[in-house]
DNA sequence: GTCCAGGGAATCA
DNA sequence: TGATTCCATGGA
């Protein structure tokens, strides 16, 4: 038995999906790990890559279950998450998307842009479309990208296409920057990138900075509550919580955040 | 009809 | 720097 292949499966379970210009489908049969889909790549290794399946969640967890129990009882909550490694311009312009949105909404826009800029693929009968390039969504106008649904976000797209098309912000060297104080900086000259927009690029891309914390509504929530104690978390002060996080998650702060973040979302949805 | 959604940018003090 | 306000859209 292949034990690699058989640890894939119960880390990620069945899926169908498009993962870049690929459509995969993993799924378990007669007690083995198939791999099936559409791709000019090895499927297996685009899965590894992708469901960060190299890296040792168990250690991980261990390390913050030591940090203290409210921690402890979200990592028991959502012990099966993982940060993927999302393409970097896709995650740019999903997060751009995502400000002051909800995320139905937010997959729903994603899907409508992929279906209308981005190549069809077919698979076991059904259409799959891949999210476009640059130079695919440079195609769109900002009038084409309020028809999709984008709002007050058209805008932003549109201009962070563009730089990023005639390499204002050259993305593709963003990977070979190591300070993540510049690494920052670079993200925040795209319109429509703040400091939470930049943080959530930086997490989860392939950029995988673990270190930094994200604090949106829900994470400012979920740390009021359990350290800070505020009256009205309305006026926490987002950089008090980031020390806070960094003191007490180290290098680990941004998993911690996610299992944070999905422990108090879905506590919220059962409420 | 009202409120809210994994915020950002413009404006003003 | 820090606080306010507006920004489209759609579902609850």
């Amino acid at each position: 038995m292949d034990n690699v292949l058989d640890g894939i499966y119960k880390k990620i379970g069945t899926y169908t999906g498009v993962i870049k210009d690929a459509v995969i489908n993993v799924e378990e049969k007669e007690g083995k790990v198939v791999f099936s889909g559409v791709s000019n790549k090895n499927l297996k290794d685009i899965c590894i890559e992708y469901f960060d399946l190299n890296r040792n969640y168990e250690d991980i967890k261990k390390t913050l279950n030591l940090v203290d129990d409210n921690v402890a009882k979200s990592i028991e909550y959502g012990s099966g998450i993982r940060i993927l490694n999302q393409d970097l311009w896709e995650c740019i312009i999903s997060f751009i998307i995502s400000a002051n949105n909800n995320i139905p909404r937010i997959k729903k826009i994603i899907e409508r842009i992929s279906m209308k800029y981005g190549k069809e693929l077919e698979f076991m009968g059904k259409k799959y479309y891949t999210f476009p390039t640059v130079e695919e969504l440079s195609k769109a106008t900002v009038q084409d990208l309020r028809e999709l649904g984008l709002g007050f976000r058209d805008v932003r797209v549109y201009e962070t296409t563009k730089k990023i098309l005639n390499k204002q912000v050259d993305i593709e060297k963003l990977h070979s920057i190591t300070d993540s104080n510049i690494l920052r900086e670079e993200l925040l000259k795209l319109d429509g990138v703040g400091e939470k927009v930049a943080d959530c690029i930086m997490l989860f891309s392939t950029l995988k900075r673990l270190e930094v914390f994200p604090v949106d509504v829900w994470v400012r929530r979920v740390m009021n509550e359990l350290y800070i104690k505020a009256e009205d978390e309305n006026k926490v002060n987002k950089e008090q919580i980031r020390k806070l996080a960094e003191e007490k998650y180290k290098n680990l702060a941004g998993i911690a955040q996610q299992y944070l973040f999905y422990w108090k979302r879905e506590e919220n949805k059962a409420g």
